[in-house]
DNA sequence: ATCTTTGTTAACCATTTGGTTAAACCATAT
DNA sequence: ATATGGTTTAACCAAATGGTTAACAAAGAT
């Protein structure tokens, strides 16, 4: 057989999908776009994915696999929430500056589908806020923290995070800066978010 | 003429096509279906708007010039720092409530075609940064608050104000709640989110 | 050597889709 | 009444698109 390129044609029409998906979603990406960018013939997309929906649903969980850990760190680990949040905030700026494209589309595809989102909860590694209930409860009780819900907690630190690299041309434009400025912009959050967070909530 | 239904037909087009794009996108949406929704024949939307682009653009546009005076709002007012979020964050919980699917129609799209934006940049009503910048640089000077670039804190605003609706089926799935439980949690938010802030930028 | 399995391609197909056209409709001005 | 001009429709069209098929290629098994 081909073997010597065998293992890496399936990978290569999922590495090609991932881009076109992620650019242009399900609706607006193209089979044939696909095989072009994968080098290869269109059948082979079928041949080894069946049909679009299927492809695209590998591509969505591979991508949501690689965002769930992220957030696992924030909840199922023992530090402190400060140090939580800290640790978070820069090591999710690190990662999506390596994966840019991700938490739009993840959040983009679950709107347009938001029953996708099922097939993925059974999964044992789906994040869960049990843990980070606990500890929020507990912090506020002994007054480390002051009292907030962890949900509406939980809310913030995502959003806080994440909103800039979701809007980030809606930011830009209302805030008239350019791609370097932007860039800039997001670095100055690796503190500035997890000040602002832990400015809100820690006792003094 | 029809003259009693005329002006109406325009409207009923580019209420259709609103329904449509925001739930299903440019790339999803079909010219056929927002012609049943509007109760019309397909050629309609073409006599009235040229084509899908030009259709989807006034759509666009319409929803964009509804958000904008929110902004402006947070931007362009006189109250103190500590008013604007307050008033703000409790004004756009109360106006997204109404429009549900805007701000996601806005942020895909955008991130889609980035250029759009610079369409609407011309517009006189274009929210700008220059009044809001310098109210901080005031307050900071002033001790009011504590020390924060202009940018920053309108990211953290927009972020805290808009991400729970944006990422609203990711956020269910996290925190298992359901609809009635979400609705709940964002209500909620129109206090939490403006203390959350004041907490963290405000001296005391 | 040849049979079988897996991988790959070019050509093809049915359907969907955005868009067009030519004719009909209808309220009003003449 | 009828000519006029904007409005509306049914029928049509070409291109795009997801998907299939049948034949071919290569490599391992027999």
């Amino acid at each position: 057989m081909k073997k010597t390129k065998d293992e890496n044609t399936e990978e290569q029409i999922l590495n090609a999908a991932k881009n076109i998906f992620q650019a242009k979603g399900m609706n607006g990406a193209r089979m044939q776009e696909i095989a072009d960018k994968a080098g290869i013939n269109k059948a082979m997309l079928h041949y080894y994915y069946r049909n679009k929906q299927l492809l695209f649903e590998a591509v969505f969980k591979n991508a949501f696999s690689l965002l769930a850990p992220q957030l696992n760190a924030v909840l199922n680990d023992d530090s402190s929430i400060e140090d939580k949040v800290k640790n978070f905030t820069s090591n999710y700026i690190t990662f999506i500056v390596k994966h840019p494209y991700l938490p739009n589309f993840i959040i983009q595809e679950l709107n347009r589908n938001p029953d996708f989102i099922l097939k993925m909860k059974d999964n044992p590694g789906f994040p869960n806020l049990e843990k980070f209930k606990k500890q929020v409860k507990i912090e506020v009780e002994n007054g480390i923290i002051k009292p907030i819900s962890a949900e509406q907690l939980f809310m913030n630190i995502m959003a806080l995070n994440i909103f800039p690299f979701v809007a980030k041309p809606l930011i830009m434009a209302f805030t008239n800066t350019d791609d370097e400025a932007y860039k800039q912009l997001i670095e100055d959050r690796r503190t500035e978010v997890s000040d602002f967070i832990i400015n809100s909530i820690k006792n003094t």
